[in-house]
DNA sequence: ATGGCTTGAGTGTCAAGA
């Protein structure tokens, strides 16, 4: 069973790119953010008619996010639970036995900024939610663009990006604290390549000069990490026209 | 140098991303 993430940065802009993508790797399950597209003009006609079934959780202009699976999605939920937030970024839902959380966490825009407190209070949230979710799933995955590089190996410059935004020590401890419920960082299950990265800036030719940061993750619970075979980054869509600044990360488990 | 691209909004040019 493969289970992978990837910010589209506009599932409108690309679709074909993400169809392509499903055709090629045929993942069980797909979870899109920044689709950036209202529910209504959400492209469930094209996804079905390559073989997928679709949950999402959409918005105007900003956000977004979806859950693209083979099998049937149920108890789906939108939004962390308890938690005002008017910014579309968590969806979950059963796939197969694996309950799925697809999470487009905040960006912080800057250290100490009102949007990082929020970033911030997001976190915390997401934390108290999923030691819900882990007491009533055993096979339980986290996936999505968490906005946080987690250690200086996952930072193509980290002098340069000490303690700013996706960075910054707060950030890093409230991923680690996700790590101290239990879950393991599937890409950090095996051996990988220096200076691996899922996002590179569109500008000053980032990718070609693999000025990237890791910050697209798959964190997967005891039982779904002792059956996680391979996890790697796809660059492949990132060398594409018109490419996301995101790479699919991509989990398999047997 | 707070820029550099890209997207969505909307038809000017800005907000937001990371």
């Amino acid at each position: 069973m493969k289970l992978a993430t990837w910010n589209v940065n506009s599932l409108k802009v690309r679709l074909p790119q993400v169809l392509d993508w499903l055709a090629r790797q045929q993942p069980a399950v797909l979870c899109l953010q920044e689709t950036k597209l209202e529910d209504h003009a959400f492209p469930l006609a094209e996804i079905a008619a390559a073989g997928y079934r679709a949950v999402w959780h959409g918005q105007k202009t900003y956000n977004g996010v979806a859950i693209l699976c083979r099998d049937e999605a149920v108890d789906v939920s939108r939004a962390i639970p308890n938690f005002d937030d008017p910014q579309a970024r968590l969806i979950a839902a059963t796939v197969d036995g694996v309950r799925v959380v697809c999470g487009y966490f905040p960006n912080g825009q800057a250290v100490a900024s009102d949007k990082y407190e929020y970033k911030l209070r997001w976190l915390a949230a997401l934390r108290t939610y999923l030691v819900t979710e882990m007491s009533h799933h055993d096979r339980l995955a986290l996936l999505g663009d968490f906005n946080i590089a987690p250690e200086d190996r996952d930072v193509y410059d980290p002098v340069a990006w000490r303690d700013q935004i996706l960075c910054s020590p707060k950030e890093r401890a409230a991923f680690a604290d996700l790590l101290g419920l239990g879950f393991k960082d599937a890409f950090r299950l095996f051996e990988q390549a220096e200076r691996s990265f899922s996002w590179w800036d569109y500008r000053m030719m980032a990718f070609r000069r693999n000025h990237g940061l890791r910050i697209d993750h798959i964190l997967l619970s005891p039982d779904l990490a002792s059956a996680c075979r391979t996890c790697s980054i796809d660059r492949e869509p990132r060398r594409l026209e018109r490419p996301s600044d995101h790479a699919p990360v991509v989990a398999e488990l047997c």
